[in-house]
DNA sequence: ATGCCACTTCAAGTCGACTTCAAGTCAAGG
DNA sequence: CCTTGACTTGAAGTCGACTTGAAGTGGCAT
């Protein structure tokens, strides 16, 4: 598979796979001149990383968790910390979204008349005690990668 | 209230204050000779600011919810679009951490054999379908302001 | 054999929300 | 009056994950 077959199946912008690659995240299994060539296996390690990335590792961490002859080794322990650092989100997520969900349909002439609406404010003000300064960005939903790198080379002429 | 003040009982670095105000979603009452002297009013404001981005709105999009003379003016369809992204979002991760949470106890010896790690491994592959490229990062979690502008000036002397 | 152009490389740019730096100002205390 | 030093400013730097641009290469069809 060359670098646009596995961009087209793994939904992903070749660029990206290269950038993976420089990161030691994949690796190509040979070239076809200057071209990249992949085994399908590439596939299901991107799939690998891409959970990974949804979970919340950056691609560092990611990376850290495959051996350097390339297979996975996930530690069990560092999934289940991660779970329950998951199931924190998700419970200040779900206040989140119930005073939302709130406030849209609440009465009050203004929201800070508003109880429900000001306990909220008290929840967003003080700090939520377990984060990191640097919050990782999410991973961002596989695109279906229109153009990207099928930019036509030249079309206009004057480049 | 001087921006120490300010910064100290929001639980946010000055220099954040600072970046509020040239960005227009905070503003001070006035100046001590060049010093910003903001009314309590800010902390209201900031928590406010605060509840928008842990809702996942930008800057530029919390900002855009106040009226040019300062007073919130929250649109109602816009919250409940936001508690419906936020429910969506939650139930993804709650898939995310039972696959997780499972995978951490699962006895195959690879997780690659246990079938509800490749069932949470399809999912991140596949292309989620509402969502934009460009993720917002999250709120960054108010920290307790260690420091940040409390840089002595000249302590070690030679500065 | 030749030319096209899809791929390649490497460096630099982008995005958002801040932080950090160097240099400047000024209210207040001695 | 003069120093002190906490504040000020504007510009530049940071971080992560990519994207973009310009310039180069080489497999394949003609």
């Amino acid at each position: 598979m060359d670098i646009v077959e596995v961009a087209r199946r793994a939904g992903l912008p070749a660029s990206t796979l290269r950038y993976y690659e420089q990161k030691g995240l994949i690796t190509s299994i040979g070239r076809h001149g200057l071209r990249r060539v992949f085994d399908a296996g590439v596939l299901e390690r991107l799939a690998l990383i891409a959970l990974g990335r949804a979970a919340g590792f950056s691609l560092d961490e990611v990376a850290a968790m495959f051996t350097p002859d390339g297979r996975p080794r996930i530690d069990r322990r560092k999934l289940a910390t991660r779970a329950k650092q998951l199931d924190l989100k998700i419970q200040r997520l779900v206040a989140l979204r119930d005073g939302l969900a709130h406030a849209a349909v609440c009465p009050a002439p203004s929201h800070l008349q508003c109880p429900t609406f000001r306990r909220l404010l008290q929840g967003a003000a003080s700090a939520r005690p377990a984060g990191r300064a640097k919050p990782r960005p999410e991973p961002p939903a596989a695109r279906s990668h229109k153009g990207s790198t099928r930019r036509r080379a030249g079309a206009t002429g004057h480049a």
